[in-house]
DNA sequence: GCATAATTCGAACGTTCGTTCGGAGTTCAT
DNA sequence: ATGAACTCCGAACGAACGTTCGAATTATGC
């Protein structure tokens, strides 16, 4: 009967974590691992059958399909930085120390789990159906979140408010400066993530508050 | 006897290009739109075959394997966009004017060529060998002149020469900002390329220019 | 210790993949 | 008209793909 979740747990579910559930996240650990390498559709079941050290019919006990990994994958990612992203943001109330704790929260992310965060950069967009409209979802959130931080920073200057098109742009691009750096980041040689997010945040802030240019 | 070159056009080589070479890229035109839809590793030949409406085996007469149809369009994409640039700043000596041309360059050939620049971006890093070299090269080229741009303008503004760490940042957060709207942009409801230069200029500009923050 | 359920696996399923082969059709200078 | 070179294709190659199945193995509750 595979790809069920257990009908019952020992005795009371007082373990956060199932057997079942710690085996599945250790067979996404895996899974995150080989599609960094590989990219989702570059990567065979074959490959995270090797890497997880367990048989190719073994693994289909804990999931349906190859999609439902890259599901899992990035539902888990996401749903966790906007977590860790509410949590930060609560009781800071001045208009520019959130958005700074915006950027420095998605790049500490981003850098703690590069991995993961590849998984959900490059392969954005490959997820349809149910799958894809709820990481679309979590992912509209994420950029609301954003873009009201942008215009509070306005209002908190107060300097007119951008266009809903201006803003749009604003955001996209400062998505782009902090997603990107999975194309080019070595850990080995580059800045960590508070300097990065110090340097990111100072061309963004001074980007979209200082007034237009000669 | 398929892949070779013709061995003599059909007298002198007035016309620029032979009727393999126009074969060729009306190829590697459908190839852009099959690797633009499905991504390198999810397309497959047979669609190709199916797009451009020619026998999977016709195919194999214009080129060695897939990868080297990945290999050409970077190529070409990148070489364009690149012969491009040096054309548009020959003359231009104002440091920000050369800046702003460069970001609107990159903008307006990415909006012109959707299709390829997202072939460019989103596997980037896939070729490997002589292949990913090649490109990388290129790449890297690049990089430098937007590098020394960004040099020359600190330099006429009076601003001290930002670290090497410091430029590297600011060259591929411009990057990021630039090359991940493949991921958003539609052109049917989000701004033109002009626009989109002045905005993010603005953005970059401003952002490198005015003096660390508060 | 025993029945039951959870876990794991070898082997195979049918499909699709990139690529190749021999030959048929076409073009063109002579 | 003829032969050489170019262009194109139907059919197939072996390999790899995602997934499934029945059985073996291991853990669990009584």
């Amino acid at each position: 009967m595979p790809a069920v979740a257990p009908k019952l747990s020992p005795a009371p579910d007082s373990k956060a974590d199932s057997k079942y559930d710690r085996r599945l996240s250790e067979i996404l650990a895996h899974a995150t691992q080989v599609f960094f390498e590989k990219g989702y559709q570059g990567a065979s079941m074959r490959d995270l059958s090797r890497v997880s050290g367990m048989s190719l019919a073994g693994l289909y006990h804990y999931f349906d399909c190859k999609e439902k990994l890259l599901y899992l994958i990035q539902k888990h990612t996401f749903a966790t930085i906007v977590d860790h992203l509410q949590e930060r943001l609560k009781g800071v109330t001045h208009a520019e120390q959130r958005m700074r704790i915006f950027i420095r929260n998605h790049l500490e992310y981003f850098l703690a789990n590069q991995q993961a965060m590849k998984v959900l950069s490059h392969e954005g967009n490959l997820l349809t159906g149910d799958y894809g409209a709820e990481v679309a979802e979590i992912k509209r959130e994420y950029y609301r979140v954003c873009a009201s931080l942008v215009d509070d920073l306005h209002r908190a200057k107060g300097l007119e408010l951008p266009t809903r098109s201006a803003s749009r742009i604003a955001v996209l691009s400062l998505f782009g400066m902090i997603n990107w750096i999975y194309t080019w980041h070595n850990p080995k040689s580059d800045a960590d993530a508070s300097a990065l997010a110090q340097q990111m945040g100072d061309i963004f802030l001074n980007g979209i508050t200082k007034s237009a240019r000669s």
